[in-house]
DNA sequence: AAAAAAC
């Protein structure tokens, strides 16, 4: 395993740099095939399948082709089916009934029928044998088991297709793990590592539900009123459009419809989008408040709900929106619903806000901790403020020295203020140096303008707050710049994760200086966990400073990787995610699978000499 | 104290 990840580095500057998209001539359309009926219109004429509960996981994939002429083919059918009824809910059963003129999602890539070998899974996705060995922890009651192959998970000829265009082989472990508890209908609080599949592992067991489960009900108010089956919420609006844009190669040509709302772009657009039909809804909070208010969504018939980036929705900022959209508004209550709940840091106090929108959950965290960080390359360098700018142009001017192929590799530079953002991005650009800046006072267009830019290595620098911070899959960051350290170690751990992903390598720089005093020991601690070498002077920042960089988290820390139930009674006290309890999937651990001894540094996964105890790039 | 998230 460590072979692996070691070749991985090695290759690293090479895999880190931008690379042209490869394209082959094949084509794009699937060989001719007779007519293909979804699995949801199988049984279409036939009586109403039987109630199903809402996350059923099995449901009659295998039935034969029918003849049905509901006009679902492998090209996109005909318009207007429906459209007969505003608001589109027409005949529609369990998914179908859309309109379903759908774009591919996979126009742009090859898809050829070519089976998906080992070489070219790794270089265009997950490398996934990083992540064969990998600790996991579960708890709750009657823990569904695992799955190691799709196959096994019978999620239906639709999605498996969409699988093999997403050239996914084999599940990853938060999706071996998670899907299955998905389908057996349980609630999960989930710790998922970066680029580890994470969005996958919601989204399947959401569209498979759909698919099988029950038709839905008529709405119950006005016609403009519609009523998707899951909602997905999501802390910034980049991210929402991420898992759009994923979630619709895993429904394309199921009959599921896949809508995103977020605010800073017209409503028109995404009111439109919604009356051609919706079954789940991905969206960023106030966009969807203001929906709600206007009556246009209602959430009676929400069967999922998933929350990502789960402990940033819940603390301070968002949590009385969440509880607003999951409380007051119209969703059928805990138990009456299935709730997922993604997260990299889930600090126990936010499990503990958490568990009010759960019913008999399973908490589950997969990977070995620190798997990705040991894939950064962290480093703290001692910077005054005054001397920060010259500081990043001498990395710049290195790292373009080192640039493969000439191309500048993709830098993420992190900093506190949007003002110190627009700054720095000026400054950069009259040193020549091509940056563009994204941050919350910033035009969603210019935002979205400015992603795009840094992705295509038009402007290989992107100057960013904390708005980037969290969940955006960049392929081809090297290298993330804390230019401001953060106050909170857990937004330390998502910056940095937006390098390294995939199994690629990574570099992490960090300036400090005094003002980042309540982050040393945090830093310190985290660093060493993941086997980076800690300069003697941060050390000494760390022994003379208080625990700090972030609401306590670290006097106990681990981001969450332990349910807060086993605290015992619930209660602080002792070591805080050191409590009693037995691991039921424990890795090579005896009793609690996470080190034994109390204390941040204490020792990560008991049985794991090689990894280190922390989470890292969980995202 | 800052950032994010509706118009």
């Amino acid at each position: 395993m460590r072979s692996s990840w070691a070749d991985l580095a090695a290759n690293s500057a090479a895999e880190n740099a931008p690379l042209p998209t490869l394209v082959n001539n094949a084509t794009s359309q699937p060989p001719s095939r007779p007519v293909y009926v979804p699995p949801h219109l199988r049984n279409r004429g036939a009586n109403a399948p039987p109630p199903l509960p809402a996350s059923a996981s099995s449901g009659n994939f295998n039935a034969p082709p029918g003849n049905d002429n509901s006009g679902s083919r492998w090209a996109p059918p005909p318009r207007n089916d429906y459209r007969g009824r505003p608001g589109g809910y027409g005949n529609r059963t369990g998914g179908g009934g859309w309109d379903r003129r759908e774009a591919n999602p996979f126009a742009d890539q090859d898809d050829s029928e070519e089976p998906v070998t080992q070489e070219e899974q790794e270089s265009t996705g997950i490398n996934f044998d990083a992540y064969e060995d990998i600790p996991v922890e579960t708890s709750g009651g009657n823990v569904p088991p695992p799955v190691n192959t799709f196959a096994e998970i019978d999620l239906g000829d639709a999605l498996n297709e969409n699988i093999r265009r997403c050239k996914y082989v084999k599940p990853t472990p938060v999706q071996r793990h998670a899907i299955p508890i998905s389908l057996g209908g349980r609630d999960l609080m989930a710790c998922a590592q970066t680029g580890s599949g994470k969005t996958a592992a919601f989204c399947f067991p959401i569209i498979s539900g759909i698919m099988t489960g029950q038709p839905a009900q008529r709405p119950p108010r006005g016609v403009r009123t519609v009523c998707p089956l899951a909602l997905v919420l999501s802390p910034t609006r980049e991210l929402s459009m991420q898992i759009h844009e994923e979630a619709r190669k895993f429904s394309y040509q199921t009959g599921v419809r896949v809508v995103v709302a977020y605010g800073g772009a017209p409503i028109n657009q995404q009111l439109r989008e919604l009356e051609r039909g919706v079954d789940i809804l991905v969206a960023t909070p106030g966009r969807l408040v203001d929906l709600l208010e206007r009556a246009r969504v209602s959430l009676s018939m929400i069967r999922y709900l998933a929350l990502d980036e789960a402990d940033r929705m819940l603390d301070m900022g968002f949590e009385p929106q969440i509880r607003k959209i999951v409380e007051q508004m119209d969703m059928p209550p805990a138990g009456a619903r299935q709730t997922m709940l993604f997260s990299a840091t889930f600090p126990k106090e936010i499990q503990r806000l958490a568990s009010d929108f759960l019913s008999n959950y399973i908490f589950l965290a997969v990977g070995r901790v620190g798997s990705s960080t040991d894939l950064i390359d962290q480093r703290v360098e001692y910077v005054q403020e005054s001397d920060k700018r010259s500081h990043l142009m001498d990395l710049l001017h290195a790292q373009r020295a080192n640039g493969v192929q000439g191309k500048q590799a993709l830098t993420l530079v992190f900093v506190e203020t949007k003002k110190g953002a627009d700054a720095l991005e000026h400054w950069l650009c009259l040193n020549n140096f091509p940056a563009t800046t994204i941050h919350g006072d910033r035009t969603q267009q210019e935002r979205e303008h400015a992603l795009k830019s840094f992705k295509s290595g038009k402007t290989p620098i992107l100057v960013a707050t904390d708005v980037a911070a969290r969940g955006l899959d960049i392929p081809h960051v090297a290298h993330v710049v804390n230019f401001d350290l953060p106050n909170d170690i857990d937004d330390y751990v998502h910056r940095i994760g937006r390098t390294g992903r995939a199994g690629k390598k990574g570099l992490a720089t960090a300036f400090f200086n005094e003002n980042n005093t309540s982050l040393a020991r945090s830093l310190g601690d985290l660093m060493q966990e993941a086997n980076q070498e800690v300069p003697a002077w941060l050390s000494r920042f760390a022994a003379r400073s208080s625990y700090g960089g972030g609401k306590n988290r670290r006097s106990g820390g681990r981001f969450g990787g332990r349910d807060f139930r086993r605290e015992g009674s619930y209660s602080r006290g002792g070591s805080d995610y050191h409590g009693a309890g037995n691991s039921s999937g424990g890795y090579g651990a005896s009793g609690g699978g996470y080190g034994a001894s109390g204390g941040y540094g204490g020792g990560g996964y008991a049985g794991n000499s090689a990894g280190p105890g922390v989470t890292s790039a969980w995202d």
